[in-house]
RNA sequence: CGGGGCGUAGCGCAGCCUGGCAGCGCGUACCGUUCGGGACGGUAAGGUCGGAGGUUCAAAUCCUCUCGCCCCGACCA
């Protein structure tokens, strides 16, 4: 018997590794920090790669492809930027047997090496607005890592705009913070907040980051995606310059934005349970899994009959796999294809043959549905559909669940603990009372959201006046 | 970097205290019986015991050094 997964409300940690260890998602490499993407994960990568891409593509955006190693000397040239970066960088210092005239950060982002192209591409007003995306991989060297969450190696998809004025970049920040909103939402079925990040959780070199941010099962935020509007800075570290419509000579707006794969963290941690991991249709890489099940030879024949029938027609709407493997058992295979999260599965044996009808199991619910043949297309589009909005209903019903408003300090602490989850409370706007309540209490201030209703209070900490509510909760 | 745990068959582990034939479960291969929620019996293959040095007639086991990984914390997408 194959080893069963950690239970959730056992230990939450161990549960998330079974999961991607047990799925096949990954496994660990020979490299301390690196993981290897097995292909049932890497499936799951590819499904974000291409929903997103089609919606860059749509809002305008075209791909390229910058370098891996980033001049040393370019890290330097944004103050801020390398503060927050260099500390967590791989540096190359030498290549081919010799050392090098200069080190050769490996790209943590690429701010500096696309900009310092920027600067040879853009003259005019003409040459603007440049909406260029980078699929990639980048490297980090944090010194503590988890499976998809924070790997030193880890895959990537990074924006880099640049624009005439400030309110178009501004615009384009919040365009692609939208599409991801969307694309959580709509495809990985995760419901998210949005809104800005605090000064101090910024983006290194931004001027301010807006992000969208979503609640696991364990009732921690993860941040899935982070869209910033960079001002002038790089701009004016690499001198990208263009001359208007009046003649005048002006520094470039700029945007950076991206999700990594990490996402797919998101996804298990938000949709999954004690049997393995459960996917959103729309996220499956095959939808659907016909299991036959027979005795006899003769019934084997009628039943595998009806099964690549049953395949052929639902085909023709989604991916179906069906597993005759004479090897093991439906039982066996039931549980491996809920480990693989695979949205529908269809049972077919003898009773169902005799009956013209069959049975549909949801992984999401674990519900068995009797069917009969005819109906079975329709039922199964209608299904895929609900499951889609279902899963989406069920986090976001439960983020709500967990979502608080909290006035008082002491009520803070004790609720952050347990049961935890989202605090809408009161701050002044401080750094020194955020940095407060994250050493009295690990949260942190996961954003100021965009629907901050106006709102007369005083700061949780300090007692001074504030405009709104801001959230906080403890992070990934 | 601080704290904890662990390196023995592909995977999970026992054996170590008290030195004496390297074992168990799962998996794998083959044969037979099975097949509607992780089947069963039989046979077989599979090992530099993380590495180096030392003690000893004899080391997975004792001693010294060393390398690596995982988990918790600080840092971070």
């Amino acid at each position: 018997m194959a080893e069963r997964i950690t239970k959730r409300e056992t230990d939450y940690s161990k549960w998330y590794t079974d999961i991607i260890i047990q799925g096949k998602l990954a496994d660990y490499s020979p490299v301390k920090g690196c993981m290897v993407i097995r292909p049932t994960g890497y499936a799951l990568w590819e499904k974000i790669q291409k929903y997103l891409d089609d919606m860059f593509k749509e809002t305008g955006h075209v791909n390229a492809y910058f370098p891996l190693f980033i001049p040393e000397s370019f890290m330097e040239k944004e103050a801020e930027h390398v503060k927050g970066f260099s500390p967590e960088c791989a540096v190359v210092t030498h290549g081919g047997g010799a050392k090098l005239e200069e080190n050769l950060y490996v790209r943590p982002t690429s701010e500096t090496i696309i900009w310092s192209m920027y600067k040879k591409w853009i003259m005019s007003y003409r040459d603007l607005p440049i909406l260029i995306n980078q699929w990639a991989n980048v490297v980090r060297w944090e010194m503590r890592t988890r499976l998809f969450l924070r790997t030193t190696e880890f895959l990537w998809q990074e924006g880099h705009t640049a624009h005439a004025t400030y309110e178009e970049a501004e615009e384009e920040t919040l365009k692609i913070l939208e599409v991801y909103r969307k694309f959580a939402e709509d495809y990985m079925a995760i419901p998210v907040l949005i809104g800005k990040k605090s000064e101090s959780e910024k983006f290194a070199g931004a001027k301010h980051t807006y992000c969208i941010e979503a609640m696991m099962q364990d009732k921690k935020a993860l941040q899935s995606g982070t869209s910033h509007n960079l001002g002038q800075n790089f701009a004016k570290a690499f001198d990208v310059k263009f001359q208007d419509k009046d003649g005048s000579r002006k520094l470039v707006w700029a945007t950076s934005w991206g999700v990594s794969t990490r996402l797919v963290g998101a996804l298990i941690m938000v949709h999954s349970d004690d049997n393995g991991l459960v996917l959103p249709p729309k996220m499956a890489t095959n939808q659907i899994v016909i299991i036959p099940i027979w005795k006899s030879d003769d019934q084997k024949e009628k039943v595998l009959n009806l099964a690549d029938n049953i395949k052929k027609d639902l085909c023709q709407d989604c991916s179906v796999i069906l597993d005759d493997r004479d090897q093991y058992k439906p039982g066996y295979k039931y549980s491996e294809w809920e480990l693989q999260g695979i949205p529908l599965r269809i049972e077919i044996g003898p009773r169902d043959v005799e009956n013209n009808q069959v049975v549909i199991v949801r992984r999401d619910t674990r519900e068995k549905i009797f069917v009969p043949v005819i109906e079975l297309r329709n039922k199964i589009n209608n299904l895929l559909v609900v499951m889609q909005k279902e899963m989406l209903d069920k986090a976001k019903a439960m983020r709500e669940e967990f979502t608080f408003m909290i006035n008082d300090y002491n009520e803070f602490k004790k609720v952050i603990d347990e049961p935890g989850g989202f605090l809408y409370s009161h701050w002044c706007g401080s750094v020194e009372c955020e940095r407060k309540v994250k050493d009295d209490t690990k949260a942190t201030i996961r954003l100021i959201p965009f629907e901050k209703k106006k709102e007369k209070g005083t700061c949780l900490v300090c007692g001074e006046k504030s405009e709104g509510r801001v959230v906080f909760g403890k992070a990934y």
